[in-house]
DNA sequence: ATTCGATCTTGATATAGCTCAAAGATTATT
DNA sequence: AATAATCTTTGAGCTATATCAAGATCGAAT
C-alpha cells in the first residue's frame, strides 16, 4: 500500500505513551499496559507530502488514521468531475470512518500540507476492543462524535447564511486548534478558499468576499491564510447564541 | 422516563428472534444464543403516539432505539426558536446515536405517527458487545453507516439544486422502504412538506412547488402525502449519474 | 531569480430560491 | 357535524449568492 522511503518507520521514538496527543486520541484513559497493546497495532508510516492521498474513494477500507501532524481534507468526486469537500482533519483527529459501514471508502483523503499519521488497522482495532473495554468505549465515543459533528454541519448548511457559515467555520477551526494546545485566536488555514467554499456550500468568491467583509468590520484579520480572530464574541453573535 | 399505560411491555410476543426486521437491525448474523442475549437487554416500551417525544435535546443519553414500526424525525431548536430537522427514521433504522459522544442528546426525536420502538440501553449494549464479537461488529457498522449517511447529506446540501435535493430525497425514501420490503414506487410520506424543507435546506413553498413541477413532468404522482415514483430513471438523471 | 500555474480578490450582472400574502385542503378537536 | 388548527398550494416580487470576467498575488519549479 505505501512505498517506504529510507525513513525509519517508527522514527522519532513515537509511541502512544509518549505522544502529546494521547489524551485527545484513541488512548484516552487507557492504562499503561492497555496503551502498550494499542501501540502494538499502530503503524507509523512515512510522512505524507502535500497532495499525497491517504486513500481514495472506493478503495478497500482497511484502517482508520489518526492525524499526528499536518492536516488533510476528505472529498468526493461528483459525476461532473467537480469535487466537494466533506471534511478537514487536524492533529488529534481521526480520518477514515467513512469506510466502516461498507468496507469501502466513500471519500478520498488527501494531505493539505506535510503531515504524519498513525494508521490503526481496523480488524485489529476490533479484536483489541473486545479485550479492552476502555478502548471499545473510546472508539464508540469517537464514532459518536463524528456523527454529532456531521449533524451539526447539516444544520449549518440547511439554515445558515453565508456569513454565519464562515463565522461558524472560523470558530470551529479555532476551537479545534485550541484543543491541541495551539492558539485559538491566531492560526494558519491549511486549505484554500475554494476548499472552504466546497465544504460550506459556497463559491470561492463568496468566501473571499466574506473574509474581506469580516475584516472590514474588524472581527478578524486576514493575511492570506493567516487568520486572527479579533472579536470572537461578535463572531459568536453572528452565528447565533447557542454555539461555541 | 416513560409513563406506562396498561399496555403490556413485552406485548405481541415480540423478540429479536421473531422480528421480521432482525436481518436489518442490530442482530444481523447473530447466532440464536447471541440473539437471545441481546433480546434480554432490549426493552419494548409502549407505543408512541404522533408528537410523542422519544427524547429531547440535552436529555441524558441512556439508550439507542430501533424503530419497529412508524417513523420519527430528529430536530434541533435554534436560538431563534425555529427548528431544523436533522433526520427521519423509518422501520429498521436506529435513532439516538447523537448522544453517544457527550452522553447528552444533541437532537430531539419525535414520532411522526403511531410508532413502536425497541430500546437498547447503551451501557448494556457496550458490555454485551465485549462478549459478542458479531454484535460489536454490527454496532460499529451501524455507527459507520450513520456517518456515511450524514456525509452524503453534506454533499447534497452543499452542492445540489432544489430539484436535485427533492429527487434525491424521494429516491432515498424509496430505497429505505424497499429495504424493509415495502414498495419502492408507491409510498406514504410521514412528514410534512415543512419537515422536508427543513431537512433539505429549502422552504415549504419550494418543496411544494417542486412536487408539483415533478408531477407535471410526469416523473412522480403526488396525492397529498401519497407518492408514486413513475420515472425513477429520470429522477436518477436529475440527481446525477452516481447515486441510487 | 524567473516563470508558470494556482489561488485570491473585486466588480458587474443574473437567477434560484426566499419572503410575503392569501386561499384551499386536510386533519384534529369539540 | 362543525370549527379550529395545521398543512399545502400558488402567485408576485425581492435578495442573497452564483456566475462571469479580469487582474493581482502567491508559491512551486526550473
Amino acid at each position: 500500500m505505501h512505498q517506504w522511503s529510507s525513513y525509519a518507520p517508527h522514527s522519532a521514538g513515537v509511541s502512544c505513551g509518549s505522544c502529546r496527543l494521547n489524551e485527545l486520541c484513541l488512548p484516552i484513559a487507557l492504562s499503561e499496559g492497555e496503551m502498550q497493546q494499542l501501540d502494538d497495532i499502530v503503524e507509523r508510516n512515512r510522512p505524507y507530502k502535500k497532495a499525497d492521498h491517504l486513500y481514495r474513494q472506493h478503495d478497500e477500507f482497511r484502517s482508520i488514521f489518526a492525524v499526528r501532524s499536518g492536516s488533510f481534507k476528505t472529498y468526493v468526486l461528483s459525476s461532473s468531475g467537480s469535487g466537494r469537500v466533506t471534511g478537514f482533519y487536524l492533529p488529534g483527529e481521526i480520518i477514515g470512518m467513512d469506510g466502516i459501514a461498507d468496507r469501502t471508502h466513500a471519500n478520498s483523503a488527501v494531505a493539505l500540507e506535510h503531515a504524519s499519521i498513525c494508521e490503526i488497522p481496523f480488524s485489529q482495532l476490533e479484536s483489541l476492543s473486545l479485550k479492552l473495554p476502555s478502548l471499545q468505549h473510546n472508539f464508540f465515543s469517537i464514532l459518536g462524535a463524528e456523527i454529532t459533528k456531521d449533524q451539526k454541519i447539516h444544520t449549518i448548511l440547511s439554515s445558515y447564511s453565508a456569513e454565519q457559515r464562515i463565522a461558524s467555520f472560523l470558530l470551529g477551526v479555532s476551537s479545534r486548534y485550541a484543543r491541541v494546545g495551539l492558539s485559538p485566536t491566531r492560526f494558519h488555514l491549511p486549505m484554500t478558499r475554494g476548499d472552504i467554499g466546497e465544504y460550506l456550500g459556497l463559491t470561492v468568491e463568496t468566501v473571499s468576499r466574506l473574509f474581506t467583509a469580516l475584516q472590514k468590520k474588524g472581527l478578524i484579520s486576514v493575511d492570506n491564510r493567516e487568520i486572527a480572530l479579533l472579536e470572537k464574541d461578535e463572531l459568536r453573535a453572528i452565528v447565533g447564541a447557542d454555539e461555541f
